[in-house]
DNA sequence: ATTTTGACTTTGTAACTAAAAAAGTCAGAA
DNA sequence: TTCTGACTTTTTTAGTTACAAAGTCAAAAT
């Protein structure tokens, strides 16, 4: 297996490992079947990750890559704070519901790696950021009123999570039938309406 | 053995489970622990329950009914609406705090017990509709205004389990530490605020 | 020098098992 | 009607094994 170099190998590793661990869920993909899939050995793999969490991570990271370009392009296309606030729900569910097997949760249980608590720090950071941003635009443009729109974001973002959550009946689990995700939604938007209300007094 | 009448036994028996189980968990107490406490025969105790998950289920109710005893006379006492929801946070908290070893999740994930899912539904009922009481109130004193006071409370509700839930890093658990707790707090004091404030306008 | 690999070792996990503990039952006593 | 000792059944736990998958490395290939 010859490439360019090796950050050309990697991504097409991430990619492999990105669509066994879509289909098929990460604890049930093996390393031998991505080595399988890009015609390699299982030890080259070794060579690009230290070992299957790295590369679980990295998958993860891809992902959210994916996520935050399909958010920004949504804000920027919204005429308002309110539509990009509302705009994002779909985005965010749209992304769980193809993600749903890469088993975020685990990976964010597990402590074994150490940089994923970092990883998804700084995912959240940035999805704050990014409300905040709206907010901030809605305040220069008079739709919104709010003194300290990175912390509303921050709760925004927190509350958002909650709903998600307090609303799957099961364990803490990446698995959510369409009726559950019908379900987040309306109360998501319900959510949403009463931030922004909230925002324009 | 021997008591007025049944229910009286009954109001034993939960009392005696209430103990163990807030001070060792619900799991690992046994009906032999719990009817030794009453120098009475484990038989007994299926005279009056049908199992132990209906015992377990009584003794939630039991806690429950402090709870919402707790809750009216904290709402009775506050002046405003503000106040009112303000108020209600550390309340929840504090129950949350002395009764986590009552192993709830538990008992609500559990489908053995076909009555816990009425009692729950029961239960967040009472609650939202106080929550939409205290709206209502408000709306009527020109504090609050809202053309929906029952919706705003469920999602009310249903937002602040979320911010519970959210911030619990581990699976779902009962077990919260102190600092936990504080934070919690802190996020559910500032989505009040943001509800006041959306329902101010 | 960098990248790859086959053959290897180590680790984790699913499937059984046996023993113990706890749940749950019941005929008969109080 | 209430209670109990002696009983059976079910669940949990702790071990065990056997297999699959993770992970390593010296040497080969580029």
């Amino acid at each position: 297996m010859h490439t360019e170099n090796r950050d050309e190998m990697r991504e097409r590793i991430i990619e492999a490992a990105l669509k066994r661990f879509t289909h098929y869920g990460a604890s049930k993909t093996t390393m031998n079947e991505i080595a399988d899939d890009l015609h390699c050995s299982k030890a080259s793999l070794y060579y690009y990750f230290p070992d299957k969490h790295a590369l679980h991570l990295a998958v993860l990271e891809k992902a959210g890559e994916m996520y935050f370009q399909e958010i920004e392009q949504s804000t920027a296309e919204a005429p308002n704070a309110e539509a990009a606030l509302l705009d994002m729900i779909p985005v965010r569910q749209n992304f769980a519901r193809k993600f749903c097997r890469l088993e975020l949760f685990k990976v964010l249980k597990d402590k074994q790696l150490l940089n994923s608590d970092e990883t998804f720090r700084l995912a959240r950071e940035k999805e704050t950021a990014i409300v905040a941003g709206i907010i901030r635009k809605g305040v220069a443009g008079g739709e919104l009123v709010s003194d300290n729109p990175d912390q509303v974001a921050a709760l925004y973002i927190q509350s958002m999570i909650g709903l998600r959550l307090s609303l799957s009946t099961r364990e803490l689990t990446d698995e959510i039938s369409e009726e559950e995700f019908e379900t987040v939604r309306q109360w998501q938007v319900q959510l949403a309406d009463i931030f922004i209300k909230g925002l324009k007094s």
